[in-house]
RNA sequence: GGUGAGUUACUCAAGUGGCCAACGAGGGCAGACUGUAAAUCUGCUGGCUUUCGCCUUCGGAAGUUCGAAUCUUCCACUCACCA
């Protein structure tokens, strides 16, 4: 393994890195004399799973274990009661701390699937912040003006366009920036929505003397199912490591093959030359792209769960969507004789109303037994069925 | 602390006494077309044991009125300017 070779994985897919030379002599320095290094991430342990877009930057990690980095995974304990303000259009919710306790728990579980584990050092920055007590806070707060802090882009557009901002929310960066000051990281890595925190902490290595600035590895923020917005929980379109196999398999096909590209660099641990080889087998049409996709599908499915698992979805993608069959695994219901149709689709899970259940059916969404039907009024009389509304929604029911 | 503006459904945003379950846009869901794609076109998008009917919604509470998202009062929150 060269390190030019090195320094391209490591560069792949990036948004970008601030003192590349840095990182250039960590990564010669270890290929040459097996010196290591240590790389920094701070999780903001708020949201107990995590999704794929977070995965993006455990990728990196993973690649700098394999090229001498240590990782210091950092469990903003501390930070999280503040609430990072980033991409935020409002403060914040705070947590308590024993939510804070239980997410970081399966937060660590999650990343393992990914990062090595014996590479790994994870830390609360609790221990160093508690200990800072108000005279350090206020000697952290000297560090920056209010106008820098405002520079900050989710800040300037909440200040502009007249939306609140907490006093509070101006410490999460300090903070963050001083678990650099704490841990002399050698490079942070973050998505590019972390950018402005991660400089602080070059910033506040310097005014601590650390003797060393921290390079800065920023890696874009994954787009989500729709291809457009970035992957977010709370737009619903993203895809967790804890989603069920058949879920995640079917939510990755559903992308579109434009997106497939951007997943593949920033997911796949295909190497790059593997990667151009599929582009140009798809553009020369000696390959199917649903081929392509599928293959990234599977790859993520086994990651996250195992290649049993894996093998198992595609089988029941392509038996559900291909072949318009019915998957083996749906729901049952017991429900009583004579029940109104829109009400069983309600009772079964599948539509969150009968209101809507009625829509449906005046569409042509709703089938029962594969056989599309348009009476609303419908009662089921005894016996099994399979209810479906539109191609991914199932439930069994039996009546009487 | 003072003055002014504002708070409408998932989001943005119209509506300033009855025609309002509430314009429009985005998002979402569904149908057609497909590779479960994407793009495009179309429909729907508060709830209700049953829909040319009924019920609950427009920051919260109380009130005026035959009738309130719209008027009044108080409260909460947000923003701007002044201190």
């Amino acid at each position: 393994m060269s390190i030019d070779k090195a320094l391209n994985e490591i560069k792949r897919a990036t948004a970008e890195i601030i003192d590349f030379e840095a990182i250039e002599k960590l990564v010669t320095d270890y290929f040459e004399s097996g010196k290591e290094y240590s790389v920094k991430l701070g999780l903001d342990p708020t949201s107990p799973d995590i999704h794929l877009g977070h995965t993006v930057i455990l990728q990196k990690m993973a690649t700098f274990q394999k090229y001498g980095a240590n990782i210091q995974l950092i469990v903003g304990d501390f930070t999280a009661s503040i609430g990072d303000p980033t991409g935020k259009s409002e403060t914040r919710k705070v947590l308590s701390f024993e939510e804070i306790e239980k997410n970081a728990a399966t937060y660590k579980e999650q990343i393992f699937k990914v990062l090595d584990e014996s590479k790994t050092t994870v830390y609360f920055n609790s221990e160093w912040l508690d200990k800072l007590g108000s005279r350090g806070m206020v000697q952290l707060t000297r560090e920056y003006s209010v106008a820098r802090m405002l520079e900050r882009d989710d800040f300037e557009k909440r200040y502009k366009s007249g939306k609140s901002i907490s006093v509070s929310e101006f410490l999460y960066p300090l903070m963050q920036g001083y678990d650099s000051v704490a841990l002399k990281s050698d490079i942070e890595i973050g998505g590019t929505d972390q950018k402005f925190n991660i400089l602080m902490g070059r910033h506040l290595q310097r005014s601590y003397g650390v003797g060393k600035e921290q390079a800065v590895l920023l890696m874009p923020i994954i787009e989500g199912l729709d291809g457009v917005q970035k992957m977010s929980k709370s737009l619903n379109n993203y895809i967790g490591v804890t989603d069920a196999p058949n879920d995640m398999f079917a939510k990755i096909m559903s992308v579109s093959d434009e997106l497939m590209w951007r997943y593949y660099d920033l997911l796949s641990s295909k190497s790059i030359e593997e990667i151009e080889r599929l582009k140009a087998g798809v553009e020369g049409a000696e390959v199917h792209p649903k081929k392509v996709k599928e293959d990234l599908a599977y790859e993520i499915t086994a990651r996250f769960h195992s290649e049993d698992d894996a093998k198992a979805a595609l089988e029941a993608f392509n038996k559900q969507f291909k072949q318009n069959q019915i998957p083996d695994d749906i729901p049952e219901f017991d429900l009583e004789e004579g029940i109104w149709i829109c009400k069983a689709l309600v009772e079964s899970g599948i539509e969150p109303s009968t209101s809507q259940g009625r829509r449906d059916i005046k569409q042509g969404a709703v089938r029962i037994n594969q056989e599309k039907i348009g009476d609303e009024q419908l009662k089921l009389s005894k016996g099994e069925y399979i209810l479906q509304v539109g191609k991914r929604k199932f439930a069994k029911v039996k009546v009487g």
